[in-house]
DNA sequence: CGTGTTTGACCAGCGC
DNA sequence: GCGCTGGTCAAACACG
């Protein structure tokens, strides 16, 4: 798997080099993607391009509308992991800030702050509509800061994430 | 008592 | 300009 793109999110999790892989391979059984949203900035966009890019694309052609975005516009990674429940614990400290209901989903998107002083990343967390065994993680911005518990359970997640790349 | 969640209000961007 | 929607705030609340 590519971990290097894990590491970019979690530094912790290091590591594997980078093996080049989405292309092509799984889309089969794989429960896992990892989505760059980038909107503007396309000197990330070879990034994204073996990636499924479902989440955001696909509510900006409903509504269209960000906020905020004319300035500050972080790169974002959504991973699509098949899980009973929406809280992956990836070690870091988080807290709910916020939970709203989305269209077109009977399930509610819920946002996330990392409590970690001075890390400002934070994460969104919802269900696919079409099948409530996905959840899509939203990551925003990137932990400069070791991760606060055991990454066990995270890693045996990661070992268990297979590349989901139905949009391939 | 410290920490995290819940929940309604508020705000901003976009389409009509 | 208005209304809809996504994102955030913050007070109240729950829990160890």
């Amino acid at each position: 798997m590519e971990n290097y793109q894990y590491q970019a999110i979690f530094p912790c999790l290091s590591s594997t080099p980078p093996a080049s892989q989405f292309q092509g391979d799984d889309r089969s059984n794989g429960f896992f993607g990892l989505v760059t949203n980038s909107e503007l900035d396309n000197h990330v966009s070879h990034e994204s391009k073996g990636f499924v890019n479902g989440t955001e694309t696909s509510e900006m052609s409903k509504s269209g509308k960000r906020k905020g975005e004319k300035k500050v516009r972080k790169p974002r990674y959504a991973f699509q992991t098949r899980s009973q429940v929406d809280i992956l614990d990836d070690g870091y400290r988080w807290r709910k800030y916020g939970q709203k209901a989305v269209k077109n989903n009977k399930f509610p998107r819920s946002y996330y702050r990392c409590t970690h002083q001075g890390c400002h990343v934070k994460k969104q967390v919802q269900r696919l509509p079409k099948d409530e065994g996905v959840v899509v993680t939203t990551y925003e911005g990137m932990h400069s800061h070791p991760i606060e518990k055991s990454t066990d359970n995270f890693e045996h997640i990661l070992t268990q994430m297979q590349i989901y790349n139905a949009f391939n």
